[in-house]
RNA sequence: GAGAUCGUAGCUCAGUUGGUUAGAGCGUCAGUUUGUGGCACUGAAGGCCGGGGGUUCGAGACCCCUCGGUCUCCCCA
């Protein structure tokens, strides 16, 4: 018989992995309680239109849809024949999907908040941990199934918000120990860009090159420029704008010079400027304004933030940006948002390379009970229930078989302490503790037992 | 959506220019050892060589198709 596998791009986590994924998601969670975020929870899948058409054409082709129930009723088949056309072309129709996976958390976060306008005290912090998925071919860092835990605020526009949440990063990966660098930048910046060069309308293109300048260097995006119909002047000054460097100020000052006269870029400056201005050194020290950086998402509208981990070759492990209209889409206008998200999945992988997982992560059983016969057991049992109790993970081997094997079991499990109560021991009310890592034994009295030191 | 690469035991992999009955290590199970584990030794189980077709006297190996894994591009966490 074929051996079952698991559909492409998901993943089973054994206790180890498990263990170490709580500790990311604690560390996180946490974090976010402690700046005053309230949880959130939303349905895996959504209505599909109201995922369409938020993340660009390429993101509309990677939602997982899901299947119509009910295509087998006879008086549906003529509307479903109808449109099997449609759906060969690549459409989505209502008679054969009419919901979807979610893709990521911040669409189905404003549409909570549009259902929910009225009821919310503004402005509304929420954060959210939980697992998205996407059509997408996997590959290292990247698969179908994976989490994301999204802190987002809505209901301001005060750069207070893109403060905290910058905190937030250094505090989470510090706590981590990761060693990061958090890029910032602002659609605006890349949209007087676009104006200076070509008008507004130019944005898309000129991101979606500059956005490669590290992958792919300054000739190929001069040409990927000039293939997107840039005229020879525009590519020298976008040129001259992907050439600024020096520290954070160093390069603001550059940029007034070349987009300073334009009022979408005053504003994008300004609001750098008053980051790093606002947050103490320790902060702004792995705060790294990128003009580059654009980030896919066409919903954002202000300040970007993407996190990369310094040292290990994996994309971004963190990411978000102001949206100022999300939830305009959704029938409420004027509600302004800034939201960031963790990539959890790649946060593991970049601790494991690092070697930066606590070595207590995986504590399971502390004390295993020997099986030495029934009425032994009995007496095991209620002991052990007395240390269960107290909060001691304990467990019984469940048949009585040799000692070697109930040994090897407690290796195998890690488990530190064994407990033997066999007939000698039942008979005077004792029992033979072993620390297996020592191999050192006493015998208590089981009355003992729940006093013993099992750290 | 485009491309590269790999599929042999539960796992990691050998397997010569195509040549008898496909191997190793680890793991599993049993025994040495029925109240003291990790170590060691002995033995056993475990395979339609991913699937289908073709070439050949002969295919795990070569060719075609297909399915699956991994990786790259696009895009993204």
């Amino acid at each position: 018989m074929a051996k079952p596998g698991l559909p492409q791009g998901t993943r089973d986590f054994a206790s180890e992995t498990v263990r170490k994924r709580a500790y990311i998601f604690n560390s996180i969670r946490n974090v976010f309680e402690t700046y005053g975020f309230q949880p959130l929870e939303t349905p895996a899948m959504e209505n599909l239109e109201t995922l369409m058409g938020k993340y660009g054409e390429e993101g509309d082709k990677l939602i997982f849809k899901i299947l119509n129930n009910g295509l087998d009723n006879p008086a549906k088949h003529e509307a479903a024949r109808n449109d099997l056309e449609k759906v060969l072309e690549g459409k989505s129709v209502k008679s054969f999907t009419e919901r979807a996976l979610r893709y990521d958390l911040t669409i189905p976060f404003a549409r909570y908040i549009a259902t929910n306008f009225g009821q919310l005290t503004m402005p509304f912090k929420r954060y959210q941990i939980q697992p998205v998925w996407r059509a997408d071919r996997p590959q290292k860092g990247r698969y179908r199934e994976f989490y994301q835990c999204d802190a987002d605020v809505v209901g301001s526009k005060s750069l207070l918000i893109e403060a905290e949440l910058a905190n937030i990063y250094h505090s989470v990966f510090k706590q981590l120990r990761v060693p990061v660098e958090i890029k910032i930048n602002s659609r605006k910046i890349l949209g007087a860009l676009a104006v200076v060069c070509g008008g507004p309308d130019k944005m898309m293109d000129i991101t979606i090159a500059i956005d490669k300048l590290d992958k792919i260097g300054l000739d190929k995006v001069k040409e990927e420029l000039a293939d997107r119909g840039l005229n020879p002047e525009q590519v020298t000054i976008i040129e001259r704008y992907l050439l600024i460097s020096g520290s954070n100020t160093e390069r603001l000052a550059e940029l007034k010079a070349l987009i300073g006269e334009n009022d979408l870029g005053i504003h994008g400056i300004r609001e750098l400027e008053f980051l790093l201005q606002f947050l103490p050194a320790t902060v702004t020290d792995t705060l790294v304004t990128d003009f580059t950086l654009a980030r896919g998402l066409n919903y954002y509208t202000g300040v970007i933030f993407e996190v990369k981990a310094i040292d290990v070759q994996i994309g971004s492990i963190g990411g978000g940006g102001r949206y100022d209209d999300l939830t305009g889409l959704f029938g409420v206008p004027n509600v302004p948002g800034v939201g960031i998200s963790f990539g959890v999945d790649r946060i593991y992988d970049v601790l494991d390379e690092l070697k930066l997982f606590p070595e207590n992560v995986a504590t399971g059983t502390k004390v295993l009970f020997f099986n030495m016969g029934e009425e032994e057991a009995k007496a095991a049992f209620s002991l052990m229930q007395t240390l269960r109790e107290k909060g001691i993970a304990a467990e019984i081997y469940p048949d009585q078989v040799k000692f070697d094997k109930q040994f090897k079991y407690a290796d195998k499990k890690d488990i530190p302490y064994a407990v033997i109560i066999g007939s000698e021991e039942l008979a005077n009310e004792t029992c033979v503790v072993k620390s297996l890592k020592q191999g050192s034994q006493q015998i208590l009295a089981h009355a003992g037992l729940v006093d013993f030191d099992w750290s």
